[in-house]
DNA sequence: CAACTCATTGAGTATGTACTCATTGTAATT
DNA sequence: AATTACAATGAGTACATACTCAATGAGTTG
């Protein structure tokens, strides 16, 4: 049984991450603190009372972020058998988390080590439902599935992070997801 | 003729351009003003002398960059007639500024507006040309055009992207450059 | 209910960095 | 030669923002 205090506190921390989550979709990694504590209806110092420096906050969220949206991919990958089911699935997962996920890969030179780690384990995950779909399937060019797998991605995070471009206001994939799965399906194509 | 002051003048104006563009190759945007002034040989308050802000000197930085590679781009392309040769042209452009290029479309959200609209104007001419060359050829998939572009676009910036990933030593186009232009070239093959 | 624990507070500190400006020395002008 | 113009200087300022810590008061314990 836990007490009211450690509720309280986990609460708190929840709820900054949380916070910080949002903010950072909207804003982009250089918001600040005072931003957050105000958004998230604490003060200033309570953020340090729970992340010790704005770099562990960061880390946090980011890792909690990467499990969720690793766990996700690989459910809705799971059951899939081919090419077309798997894209959308793929899509489907990155539309639901996609202005976060725009933050991650337009900022991610500047973000700390481990989140940049964090990423990679997303791609990875990927990859390995790629690989498994695309080698069964043989009416499609022969090429590395790596290289397949890099022109997907490539052409996805290509319209993700020309967003102001190809959509300013209504999300990516939603406008263009169908199109980019036509594409790249097309493409693949023998 | 140029009196000895406004060469003076002139060239200490150029050399921290220069050493700006060389200094954020490296270390990337968040660069700061000491370190660029120390590396010109100049003093801190020289550059304000030359330009009225730190975005003033991102700016007509960028511009410069801009201009000078939107017209080897067009260069390089203009002659070539058909697909092999424009995307090798175009990889060889990049690969010779791929160090900041890579900084630019790494950074890009967090620059200043001017600058983004100068990396839009990089990508409409060659955007142009390959058009131009596309539209000839009929050996290759039925797509529009534009979309063969954004993929191709898509793929070269992935790379470049993840070039710590694909390449953290050596320049990602100088070991992959072929590699993209066969992969990318089978995928439109008819 | 008294003593104690601890999550929270927010004014205060430390630091980093863009930008200023009075001063200086050299080139241009008379 | 004397005067003026001005490019360059660098110590100093303003400001933003991460982080601290003594004080607070509600929760817990005996």
């Amino acid at each position: 049984m836990k007490s009211k205090r450690q509720l309280q506190k986990e609460n708190t921390r929840k709820k900054i991450l949380e916070t910080a989550y949002q903010i950072y979709s909207e804003q982009g990694f250089s918001a600040t603190t005072a931003v957050i504590a105000k958004e998230a209806g604490v003060s200033h110092g309570t953020i340090f009372v729970h992340f010790s420096s704005l770099d562990e906050l960061l880390c946090c969220l980011i890792q909690d972020f990467g499990d969720v949206l690793g766990s996700e991919i690989h459910q809705q990958s799971e059951t899939k058998d081919n090419i077309e089911e798997l894209l959308k699935a793929h899509l489907d997962v990155l539309a639901r988390y996609e202005k976060f996920y725009i933050r991650l890969i337009a900022e991610r030179s500047l973000l700390p080590e481990d989140a940049r780690l964090t990423f990679s384990n997303i791609q990875s995950i990927a990859a390995y439902h790629f690989n498994k779909v695309f080698e069964r399937e043989n009416n499609i060019k022969n090429l590395p599935v790596h290289r397949l797998f890099n022109t997907w991605m490539g052409l996805v995070h290509y319209y993700l992070l020309n967003k102001d471009l190809f959509s300013p206001d209504t999300p990516v994939l939603e406008r263009y997801g169908s199109e980019l799965m036509e594409t790249f399906l097309e493409l693949i194509k023998r």
